[in-house]
Formats: C-alpha cells, sequence, structure tokens
DNA sequence: CCAGACGTTGTT
DNA sequence: GTCTGG
DNA sequence: CCAGACGTTGTT
DNA sequence: GTCTGG
C-alpha cells in the first residue's frame, strides 16, 4: 500500500528528463493522505500539473469529505468500483511525481524509505476527480496498489504502490490509458530504515506547508 | 421509486 | 477498540 | 499511512 | 456522480 510519499528534488529532474514544469513543487517529505500535492494529470494530447488533495473525492457528493478510504485504489477492483471505474471512464488519470514512500513493517517501529536503486525520482500512477465548489473545481487524487514485487515481499506482504519510471511509461499511462503498465515494479529498489519515528524526524512544517 | 453506499489497510 | 484529522 | 481523540452536565 | 438494496 502507500500512505506517506516525498517530493524532494522531483521538479528539476520532471523538467529536465520529462520536460514537464512543476510551477507548485517545494520540497516535501512526510507528505500525508488529505494533503495537497502537485501532480501529473492529462489534458488531451498535453500533461499538466495541478494540486489535489491525496483523497479522491466522488464529483457530485455533497461534501468535499474523507468518509471513505479512497487515498489508495486496488488495481484488482478498478472495474468493480463506482468511484474508479466513473474516472477510468472520465480518462482522469494522474501521476504523482515522488521521490521516494515509506512503509511500516513493524507496526509502532520507524518506516522504511523506499526508493528507486540510485534514487532518482519516480511516478506513482493513480485517478483524479474534481468535485465543484462555486464553479471552482477542488482536485483530489488517489494511487493505485497492486501486489508486491520480490523487493517488497519481505517489507510489506501485500501491496505496492504502481511505479513508473520513463517517460514512455509516464505517457503510456497518462495519454493511452493503457493498463497494462499497471503491474508491479520490474526495476530495482533500494531502501532504508529511518533513525526514529517519521513524525519525529519529519514533522510537519507548519500551516504553510 | 428513494435512500444510502461508494474505500483501504492490517492483525509482526 | 474505532473513528477522525492531517 | 499515523497520531490522537474518544463525553456530559449546567448555566452567576 | 452512479449503482445497489429495499
Amino acid at each position: 500500500m502507500c500512505g506517506r510519499i516525498s517530493q524532494v528534488e522531483v521538479d528539476e529532474y520532471y523538467h529536465r528528463v520529462y520536460g514537464w514544469p512543476m510551477p507548485d513543487y517545494k520540497p516535501r517529505r512526510n507528505i500525508k493522505p488529505t494533503q495537497n500535492v502537485p501532480i501529473f494529470i492529462n489534458e488531451g494530447r498535453d500533461v499538466k500539473e495541478v494540486v489535489a488533495r491525496w483523497w479522491a473525492q466522488w464529483d457530485g457528493s455533497r461534501e468535499f469529505n474523507t468518509k471513505y478510504a479512497t487515498f489508495n485504489a486496488r488495481v484488482d477492483r478498478l472495474d468493480d468500483s463506482r468511484l474508479w471505474s466513473g474516472l477510468l471512464k472520465k480518462e482522469k488519470r494522474c501521476v504523482v511525481p515522488v521521490s521516494s514512500f515509506y512503509e511500516w513493517p513493524y507496526k509502532g517501529k520507524p518506516p522504511a524509505e523506499i526508493f528507486v536503486k540510485g534514487r532518482l525520482p519516480f511516478g506513482l500512477a493513480g485517478l483524479w476527480s474534481t468535485w465543484f465548489e462555486d464553479d471552482q473545481p477542488r482536485y483530489s487524487f488517489t494511487i493505485f496498489t497492486t501486489g508486491p514485487n520480490e523487493f517488497m515481499q519481505p517489507i510489506h506482504p501485500k501491496a505496492m504502490p504502481v511505479m513508473l519510471d520513463t517517460p514512455e511509461l509516464h505517457k503510456l499511462w497518462l495519454l493511452e490509458g493503457d493498463r497494462d503498465v499497471l503491474i508491479p515494479y520490474t526495476g530495482q529498489m533500494e531502501s532504508e530504515t529511518l533513525p526514529a519515528p517519521i513524525e519525529k524526524v519529519y514533522p510537519d512544517e507548519g500551516p504553510d506547508e
């Protein structure tokens, strides 16, 4: 699964390698569900960055709430779900640029910070939604989970986020909606256990965050 | 028809 | 224990 | 995901 | 919003 992420030095990388600017980027670690995050979404044949809440909201729901756990979406249940199948049909596909994500192999202990080998940025695939308040759109999104690959198995035996690490894979998902890319990551990975609970290592930075 | 759900994780 | 807030 | 709350009464 | 359950 995927319940914490970091965005460090993703701006320069996505601009240089993908040609996608991130005007709302600022370096952040320990980003939590319900916080606002700059993500990439598809717009016709283009890709653009928007800021969206990490917790998907139904289009027509009365409130912008967090009633149901929609910060992750299981790839194996996309077709069964009202929310996910609806967003798929509307082609609301997104990628979240990250430098790492975190997993808690043991409850109450410090988490492992997980990277692509070499620690370059990569993308997490998902879906986004718009909810309107006085004609003003509020964006929100979810991150896909799928089965663990061999590296993740001992860290988290049930699930891992869908990782995309090349411009080709990003475009296949964002522009083509190719669901064949929604599989466990096949590249090399590395991880490091934090020296203390994550809130000690990376406390919230205040209201401006 | 209306009312109410709609989602995910983990339990070392 | 379970739900909410971030 | 984790951290933290979780309730009621009365009314100088 | 869209689908399910009653």
